[in-house]
DNA sequence: GTTTTTGAACTGACCGGTCAGTTCAAAAGA
DNA sequence: TCTTTTGAACTGACCGGTCAGTTCAAAAAC
């Protein structure tokens, strides 16, 4: 009866929960006081645990900090991942694929509006300790949408012209950038306006096409 | 002389060359390790001047911070000013305006990433001793952007469909992540490679034109 | 079905070390 | 002279990590 899968605490056991706890409280305290602002005390409080149990969890502040980074990646990559798929299933274009994905980023950032945030505080610090976690992570999220845009240049769909990494990047950031905006700062948007902008910016229909 | 605009510039040459060199000594470490990371001592031994000398220029640590803060910002946004001034001076029009503005913020992430990387992390932190700051000089730095896509619009060179201060802000988080992703990851491409995907991203010719 | 045992999970007081902030007398410019 | 810088000293608070002890649900024993 061990059910203690570290992997994806999704459920099971005690220990999964806890765990899920602990991720729940330090996301949102990191986020608002950034990683060194942010005492294993107050994580505990937060949690409702005591603060030796998040060493029986974790090996350290900076494990816990890495495998909620995992964590959260992964949630993301994985509903990136099924959107593109679904629209493939569906035999829609390449460019609904990424207008599928700019929605389920937003519909993410919506939901974990403080594990995107603390995402993008550390994603470009020159940190010794977790940079490679972060590398890694980063990496298998922005692959999803590189594929996407190589197939798209591959049935013609988009410009041969484009530089497949870059724009990954740009579109990543446009995202990242606008969602971030709209909830720290128009929270009275609909993800449907904000949907809508991008969709507008990744189909060329900010310019006047010519 | 310099006399570097400290923003209060007290006039003082001497005073305002050891603030300088503070700015530049924080805004690295901090950078590197975030604001609670980043001790005085450290600052202080890194600008190469005494920790006393530091309380005798700022009131405090935060506030040191704060000065940094409006002192970066408001050398990006004279930079965008500028440039956007100098394409209507050339009669250009305003998409060509946005596109000067896109190197223009390429240019300046290029001169100081670790500015660049420390506002990005901290923009969108619910943290409120400086978050007040932080908003007003963003306000200023987008609504360059965003008065230039108005004018756009008025001059029907961009789709009057668009919303401004949405598209405003995917234009900026394009720019600030495909260049912190350049300057993190890529450091091997050249500024005209990043510049041209996001003009080609601006201009709506990534997805085929209909 | 009741009692005993087990050990993973959890607790919270405690410790060694660090830091921000402040002060100040003296030295160094200007 | 007046301003600015120095560098050391001090403090009170705080923090990450440790560890001996406690809890309790379920397995084992009877």
């Amino acid at each position: 009866m061990d059910s203690s899968s570290t992997g994806t605490g999704t459920g099971g056991g005690r220990r999964a929960a806890t765990r899920q706890k602990l991720y729940e409280a330090a996301v949102t305290l990191i986020a608002e006081k950034g990683f060194s602002a942010t005492t294993v005390d107050e994580i505990a409080e937060r949690a409702g645990v005591a603060k030796g149990t998040v060493y029986y969890n974790f090996a350290s502040k900076n494990e816990l900090f890495e495998e909620l980074l995992r964590h959260g990646v992964g949630l993301l990559t994985a509903s990136l991942r099924t959107s593109a798929e679904e629209t493939e299933a569906r035999g829609g274009s390449r460019v609904e694929a990424l207008d599928a994905m700019i929605r389920a980023g937003l519909v993410f950032i919506e939901r974990y509006p403080a594990f995107t945030q603390l995402y993008v505080a550390e994603l470009w610090r020159t940190n010794r300790t977790w940079q490679s976690t972060l590398m890694v992570v980063r990496q298998e999220a922005v692959a999803v949408v590189e594929k996407v845009l190589r197939e798209g240049v591959e049935r013609g769909e988009l410009s041969s012209e484009i530089d497949v990494q870059l724009t990954a990047a740009a579109l990543v950031g446009m995202v990242l950038v606008a969602a971030l905006d709209w909830q720290s700062f128009q929270r009275e948007r609909s993800l449907d306006d904000v949907h809508s902008a991008l969709s507008l910016l990744l189909r060329g229909r900010v310019s006047g096409n010519r």
